[in-house]
Formats: structure tokens, C-alpha cells, sequence
DNA sequence: CCACAGCCTGACCAACCGGTCAAGAAAATT
DNA sequence: AATTTTCTTGACCGGTTGGTCAGGCTGTGG
């Protein structure tokens, strides 16, 4: 592209805000769920006044759907390791892998996408049904494949995918419990032998080991 | 005890009210979060007007950890079958069986639970720290003696634990996800098959089958 | 220099929230 | 039957919420 310093700087003052404003609002819905949320308090930890964020996001719900959707990318991104694996261990090994730092380094996204889903998904229910769905049933096709190469146990591939998505997430979502069980946050080297944990039990679980 | 009505005599107007209001702040409060819940809401659900449910539960505070401390004892007693097994097999089993059956009996508690904890305890953090760290600990020394006995494989117990609440607690948490993702309410089925998927990975994943 | 479009914001508003209260109806107790 | 206790409820209140808006500010193109 032709572009030194090409794109106006009008942009960029745009790219930065909305950039602020979605850190605070992840945090804030996560922290909050959609109702308990509110909009000054968002503005508060964005460090902007309130009527900004009205300038940038119209409606609380328009702030909200780019929250969700933006963590609904990088889930999807995990899964790319999980393709081009020649079989469950390094591919599900890698999978887990990927959903586990996701869980330690978005654990605000996770918490968010929980929410909408036990809010009955009224912002991304059509995600869930095209997206996902879509998603999922590649996925289901891999694993059957795996285990007609007899690389892993006959296992319910959607029910190893449910095991899969909730261990993973539980260290997002219910971060603070297991916070409050080991009296005090996880370390490096706890991160590992959780990660460590899942890694071998699901796989030995699916007979892959 | 000597007591034929003794005890401040609990009426049952007040029983009957009150097992409606629980009932409805459950679902609401499941379905919006503390925050996006309404005392309002809840009242209408009820079928009684907004000033009787501040005559049983003064604030809406109140209520909620009524809430919150009903599902928690539910939870306590899953576990009774865990403790009197000979080993992994029947008792994490059990275990599993009470949870899946917890999860599809009581969807709304464990939301509640679940949004409780995300939104760092508030109402039951000393729980977490006093009741729940103290069955945690009991249940780690019976997994221990369990490997020690060669019944099992030397996991971590405790990330085997966050494993089955993670695993059980999904179908409750995301059940809207996974209802959407199988076209549709779990049936009989459906639901013993998930159950069977669970135990059996569980079970070889901490090589006790 | 001007003009214009994008950016910023204090002040404001209608709607709604949790919670209160007084006055009465219904039960229970004597 | 009288009295005390429990239960019921419409009306009300102060505070907060999401959202609006007019007017000022700022950087860019001409």
C-alpha cells in the first residue's frame, strides 16, 4: 500500500478511543453482567465523560454487541492449531493449549461471553446458529476421522468438545474461586500443571495416550 | 424435643410465599444477573405486588443471598455419595451422576452460582473461604489415599476436581449454547448420553477404568 | 486566513429503580 | 368476642440510569 501515514489522523484519534472504551466496557461487563453495568462507570475507567462514549457507541446494547463480538474472534482463532494436526494429541494437545492462555489473558472476554450465553444469547444468537453450528460440526467431522483411524478412543465428539470448551473456560470464569481455593492468583508455574492437568486427563480420557 | 409448635411457628402463608418468591428471584436473577434484575420482575413472576416481596426479604440483597445459599447447599450434599465409595470408579461415578442431574434439575441455580462467582463473591466470599475450602481439602485427602491405594493415576486432585465442576456444571451454565448447537432441549437420552461421555472420559482420563 | 467536518462535553431529562409507609384485611390467640 | 399479630397493598420518594443536545473545541484542506 501507498501508506506513509496515509490514513487521517481523524482515524486514529477514533481507533485509540474506541480502543479505550472497549478495554473498560470488556471489564465492566464482565465485572457487572449486561444490567449491572453502566455506562458512567465505563466512562470512568476509560478516563472520557459519559456523553464520548455516546458519541462513539450510541447505545449501551451497540457497546455491548462489539464487546461480544470481538471476543467471539478470538475464540475462533484458537482452533486454527487444532486443524492441520495430524491427530488428537498434537491437535487437541494444541487446542487446549491455545484455550488456556486465552483463559489467562482475556479472562474478562470469557467472562463476558458467558453472560450472553446464559442470558439465552439475545445479541449473538445468530452467531450460535450459523458461525458456530458451522464451526462445530467441522470439528465433529475431524474428530470422527481421528477415531475411524483409530488415533483415539470412540468417544461422543460433541461431548469432548463441551469437556474441552468448559475445562478451558472454568479457569476464566470461575478464575476467582479457584483464586480463593489456593489463596491467592496462579503463578507461572501453576498455569502450567493446569494446563498440564487438562492436557493429560482429557487426552488419556479420549484414549490417546 | 419437647416442641409441638414451639419454635417461632413459621406459617404457612408465610412458607408458601416465600417458596414463590425464591422460586422467581431464582429465574430472574439467572436470567439478568443481580444487577439486571428487578424486584418488580420478580414480583410480577410471583404473582404478588412489589411491596409483599420487601415484607419476606427486606432488601433486594436479602433475597439474593437467600438465593445463592440454597443452591449452595445443593451442592454440598452432591458430594455425600463420593465419601462412603471403595474407590474412584463408584465414587467420582456418583459424583458425576449427582452433579449431571443437579445441573439438569436446578439450571437457574447454577447460573446464579455461576454469575456470583464471575462477579468476584460478593455475597459468599466468606463461604468460599470457610465451607468450600474446607470440603475441597477433605475431598484432595480422599483422592490422595485413592492414587496412594494404586486406584488411580496420580492426577492433581485438585485440578481433577475444577474438571468435574467445570464438566457437570456446563450443561447447566451453557445449556442455552448447547441447545442450540443440538437443534434443540435435550431429551432423556440425550442427557443419559452426556452423562455416560462425562463419566467415561473422566473416569480412563485419571486411569481408573 | 477561513471554513468545514469531526471531536468533545456539561447540563439536562424522562423513565425506572429499590425501598418506605400508613392503613387496612385476614388469621391467630386469648 | 376482643385483641394482638401477621399479612397485604397502593401510593409515594429520592436517587440513578441511558440517552440527548446545543454549543464549544480542534485539526485539516483550501
Amino acid at each position: 500500500m501507498t501508506d506513509t501515514a496515509r490514513p487521517p489522523r481523524r482515524t486514529e484519534i477514533r481507533q485509540h478511543n474506541e480502543t479505550l472504551i472497549l478495554q473498560a466496557a470488556e471489564k465492566v461487563f464482565a465485572e457487572a453482567g449486561f444490567g449491572g453495568a453502566t455506562m458512567q462507570l465505563i466512562a470512568d475507567m476509560a478516563g472520557l465523560p459519559k456523553a464520548n462514549l455516546h458519541y462513539y457507541f450510541p447505545t449501551k446494547e451497540d457497546l455491548y454487541r462489539r464487546v461480544v463480538q470481538d471476543i467471539f474472534e478470538i475464540w475462533l482463532h484458537a482452533a486454527d492449531s487444532m486443524d492441520q494436526a495430524p491427530g488428537p494429541i498434537e491437535g487437541i494437545g494444541a487446542y487446549i493449549q491455545a484455550k488456556m492462555e486465552i483463559s489467562r489473558r482475556h479472562p474478562n472476554g470469557s467472562k463476558v461471553w458467558a453472560f450472553e450465553v446464559m442470558h439465552r444469547a439475545p445479541v449473538i444468537q445468530d452467531y450460535l446458529e450459523t458461525t458456530l453450528r458451522a464451526w462445530t460440526t467441522g470439528r465433529v467431522r475431524l474428530i470422527e476421522r481421528w477415531i475411524a483411524e483409530g488415533k483415539m478412543a470412540p468417544v461422543d465428539p460433541e461431548h469432548l468438545l463441551y469437556m474441552l470448551w468448559a475445562t478451558t473456560q472454568h479457569y476464566a470464569d470461575f478464575g476467582h474461586q479457584i483464586e480463593t481455593l489456593n489463596a491467592g492468583p496462579l503463578s507461572d508455574v501453576d498455569w502450567q500443571k493446569a494446563t498440564d492437568s487438562v492436557k493429560t486427563m482429557i487426552l488419556r480420557g479420549i484414549g490417546a495416550l
